[in-house]
DNA sequence: CGTCAATTCCCGTAGTCTGAGATTCTGCGA
DNA sequence: TCGCAGAATCTCAGACTACGGGAATTGACG
């Protein structure tokens, strides 16, 4: 246990099933001396990742809040992307939820989420949620657009030594590069069905994906046309943009 | 140079005027030999600190999402006062933001923003951006409800030895108590008015405030005090759920 | 396949972190 | 205000890690 491992194996402690610790309950869950932690943790509080709460207990700091939104402030997907992902959501005219999603070194993540207002569908995509890497349209459209030896290297550990459900998987991800798109229902979330289109930018190094999210039951076919036009053109819109964008 | 504050110098590089660095430049700019760098940008990669972007450049990396996720998800304040500000903007009936603050440290951060539809306000409070310790009702809020000791702790370096402003900002935060709301114009976004109370839960240790932000030229002694109502029994209602969540 | 930059590796030394226990601090109730 | 119990910090010698300069390797691109 050295360098930055020591504090993350301290910060990956606090999660949603518990956020709130002392340095007993850590030092008993590492297996690490109580000082030890305790000097850990002064050093985290002291650059804000850790703050104490009440009774001896400490929480996650400011400091995350603080960088998620110098992330957010300046990384071109949130700045291009966010006013675009309003209009989308709108213009759907059916409740429904817009993701644009990434791809950060071996996950996908969501970036911003747009809830078209009325939409009380439950998806798992919020930002700086860690999706499925193989499955759901958002995920499928960003590996789609994928150099083939990038590919390799992430498809590598999702699916192990099963070359036939590897080599089906890139069929599948062929047909999206040619269709554009990609839809799929229920490998997410259950009886929610979601169109994906890639969206990158080579300049700026950013392989992501926009989608759109609606209940399986609600889809029609001239639905699932209108949203495919919608993010076509959402796309290549912010495609454009991105372009333009440095940072 | 060492423990956490080697990985924060390099963090810390990461702003809104430069969001994309070079190892060699990131060497430059903290006079440490590259190969330092290199070991310490590796470290960070690792965990998601930082993520390549293109032509050996780095920026800051997807880990700071999550943990900001983490944060929004567990965060008794953001869980209750979320939805809670969302009809707080609505009721207004004019444009306006809506903000949910909390002191963090020894730094007030704003933890929820709600942009009233149509509000194209200019306003600095956004979730994650440290604001100003001593001006502007929202930190005003928080300060009046802050036990003494905290208090002149959190004072001392925002004043040093002046006794004098130090006093009159004492004075001011007492009216604060007797009144139980703040108003300020100004003090921090020019043309803008702030009208704050404030928020706290003493079984979490989370002391914040809840403003509403309307352009100064819009507001009237009646809207004035609609929304000091509206301010009054959103944060007694937030009080309460409060009190009953648990983390 | 060759080129050039980016990145990793190597290794002796310097300096940091470790861990158990003693010590000091702090908040709370009387 | 005082005293108490738990929380937090300090101490110190020994183990181990990071440092830094330069060589070696990788890898992207033509």
């Amino acid at each position: 246990m050295s360098g930055l491992s020591r504090f993350l194996s301290v910060l990956r402690c606090f999660d949603e099933t518990k956020s709130n610790w002392t340095v007993q309950e850590l030092a008993d869950r590492l297996e690490v001396p109580t000082s030890t932690i305790y000097r850990t943790v002064r050093e985290l509080s002291a650059h804000g990742f850790l703050e104490p709460s009440t009774e001896a207990h400490y929480r996650l700091g400011s400091a995350f809040v603080e960088f998620d939104r110098m992330i957010r402030v300046t990384d071109p997907l949130v700045q291009c992307g966010g006013p675009l992902m309003r209009d989308l959501a709108a213009e759907v005219g059916q409740p429904c939820v817009a993701v644009l999603a990434r791809l950060y070194g071996d996950r996908v993540i969501c970036a911003v989420d747009e809830r078209y207002n009325g939409a009380d569908l439950l998806t798992s995509y919020e930002r700086g949620r860690p999706m499925p890497l193989v499955r759901g349209a958002t995920s499928k459209a960003i590996l789609a657009q994928l150099p083939a030896r990038r590919l390799r290297k992430l498809l590598q550990p999702a699916f192990g030594s099963d070359a036939k459900k590897l080599a089906s998987f890139r069929t599948e991800l062929s047909n999206i590069r040619k269709s554009g798109y990609c839809i799929t229902e229920g490998e997410v979330d259950p009886e929610l069905r979601g169109v994906a289109v890639p969206v990158s930018s080579a300049a700026l190094g950013i392989s992501a994906s926009l989608s759109l999210i609606v209940r399986a039951n609600a889809m029609t076919e001239s639905l699932e046309r209108r949203m495919i036009l919608l993010l076509v053109s959402s796309a290549s819109m912010l495609a454009g943009s991105l372009g333009k964008a440095q940072d």
